[in-house]
DNA sequence: CTGTTAGCGCCTTCAA
DNA sequence: TTGAAGGCGCTAACAG
């Protein structure tokens, strides 16, 4: 049988009280009695009961989730993972809240990790903008003794405690490496189209990109990047005219959000052969952009699992407990019309 | 605050007893008394915290895991992570046995479902051989109130309750879909490697890659699966001949185990222009192969999610909770150099 | 058919 | 510095 607190009071010849004084590192025990309770507490290989505990605490884990006010299908997924946690919430023991900021923009992301803080949650996990205020504010937080786990794009620079999102450079380096199969031998150009360089996993995406293409393209030339701000108007627009300015476009990479004004201008642009495709983040334009055979594949992060891990994180930094980071891999999905889910 | 069975109890003007009963839909209740306390749930909002429940019930379910004694790393990742969640089992009330069999051997299999029904467990994975005995075995142990899951390799006539793997199918288009972007315009031959066709996921695979290709691939010639029963020699053997026999395989596509055979040929190979090879699995050989550039892409499952997703459906199966299907597909990796984690 | 009572493993007052 | 006792939400004898 798996020993108890029960075991441990009576091997040490003391009481539950005090075994749970040691177990729980709080003050008021003497250093002999310590050390007996934590003799027996390995001599029986005593592992305690997280659920029990908890139980018996009432706790419940305060999380909060600050998101960009972006609207966009990835954003939307997002908020439906953290809406699916909050249903199973009281089995969890979480309360979990969610808080919006407009996108790209550093200020207003202090502000509300500021105005978080003075909540005191558990834990806060945001989809971070890479700024010097930012990774104050993200530090006072810290300061403040309140975990914070990044979630999507990071700010590395900062104190969270962990980065629940795909490594963006290996995404840019893949979606390289496959477009620069797909397009073969053919000389040309390729587009690239981002939000923001001001958020990180644009930016480390296309650092990668440019990387791999370097080193196995050198007959293809990369246009300057076009930041189309995760706007579907904007980005049809600007990509529209590209491909009417001219006609040796053999791919595109789209390494941002937005992709509805992707979709629209590949479908009505006038070329010759159509490019090779690649785009982030499987949503039901994506999808069908795939079934169409408009893009050739997309990279995709699974918002559920960045969530999930988040959450688990923060929990677990709350309790002291350390994280598996192994097991908080979030991996990069890669999907072709043939692997659809 | 949640409501705990004691609200529904005073809601419903019974003993906690009762409610109880109610709850775990034991005999021994009125049709009034339960309609009462049915009412109350609904109205209450009720739902019943397993943690406690569990603690109460002092539960353990005791799962036992049957896979082939196959020597291939897959394999061996695969006891490693049902040896990872054995170590965890006192936090997750987990009690788990591994039985091996010989590999591809329907009767053995049968043999060992047997055996393992007369020890009662919770619930049973299996890598299952895709044949009728198994499906009466596998049968026997649901009828006998065992839930089933199979593990990798399925027998969808069975009744097992859930597949824990990835759609073969998809797995084999999707190689099927790089393959033939990898290789280009030039036409010439596509060696085609499995373990043995006996088991459903490498016959699955070689339905989907062949589909594909016919579609996509005309120039491309399909020549006749060399079944290599997963084994390093063997593999080596068959296809350095291979090789030598002829000199226009422009791809190789290596639907099963027993890689290190395929690494090594591919390595002394004496041809002009190295193939374009897919691999099934992340190993240590296959990710030394992508990196080399031997092979270019690998398709894996993760076992460590295939485990562990098992595990929760053989735990909620066994507690007649439903399955949250779509939470629980295993994904295709796709990787490539670039993306190696 | 229904209720009383004593735990499951752990935490937390309150006294000593 | 230590211990006794009660309780978290639920289950399971054992009585009525």
């Amino acid at each position: 049988m798996k020993p108890t607190v029960h075991d441990i009071a009576a091997a040490a010849g003391v009481s539950l009280a005090t075994v749970d004084r040691v177990l729980n590192q709080r003050p008021g025990v003497s250093a002999r009695t310590r050390e007996k309770v934590e003799a027996a507490v390995v001599a029986l290989g005593f592992v305690r009961d997280v659920a029990a505990a908890n139980l018996a605490k009432g706790r419940v884990y305060s999380l909060t989730f600050i998101l960009p006010s972006n609207d966009n299908s990835f954003m939307r997924e997002l908020e439906k993972a953290i809406g699916d946690a909050t249903v199973r919430s009281p089995a969890e023991r979480t309360d979990i809240r969610i808080v919006k900021v407009p996108p790209f923009d550093a200020a207003a992301l202090v502000k509300a990790l500021d105005a978080v803080c003075d909540e005191r949650p558990a834990g806060v996990a945001l989809v971070a903008v890479d700024a010097p205020e930012v990774v104050a504010a993200v530090d006072r937080l810290v300061e403040a003794g309140i975990p914070v786990v990044t979630l999507v794009s990071d700010v590395p620079a900062s104190r969270r405690v962990h980065y629940a999102g795909i490594d963006n450079l290996a995404a840019g380096r893949t979606a390289a490496s496959l477009l620069g199969r797909f397009v073969g031998e053919r000389s040309g150009a390729i587009a690239i189209l981002a939000g923001s360089l001001l958020v990180r996993d644009h930016r480390e995406r296309l650092d990668g990109f440019r990387s791999v293409m370097a080193d196995n393209s050198r007959h293809l030339v990369l246009l300057d990047v076009i930041e189309g701000r995760d706007d579907p108007t904007l980005v049809e627009r600007q990509l529209t005219e590209l491909f009417r300015s001219r006609a040796d476009i053999r791919g595109v990479y789209s390494l941002g959000a937005g992709n509805r004004g992707l979709a629209a201008a590949l479908r009505k642009a006038e070329v010759p052969q159509r490019p090779a495709v690649i785009a982030h983040e499987l949503t039901e334009t994506t999808r069908s952009a795939l079934c169409e055979g408009l893009v050739d594949a997309v990279l995709n992060q699974d918002a559920g699992h960045e969530v999930r891990s988040a959450i688990r994180v923060l929990k677990a930094t709350a309790d002291g407990l350390p994280v598996l980071v192994a097991q908080e891999r979030i991996r990069i999905d890669i999907f072709l019309k043939d692997n659809l889910p």
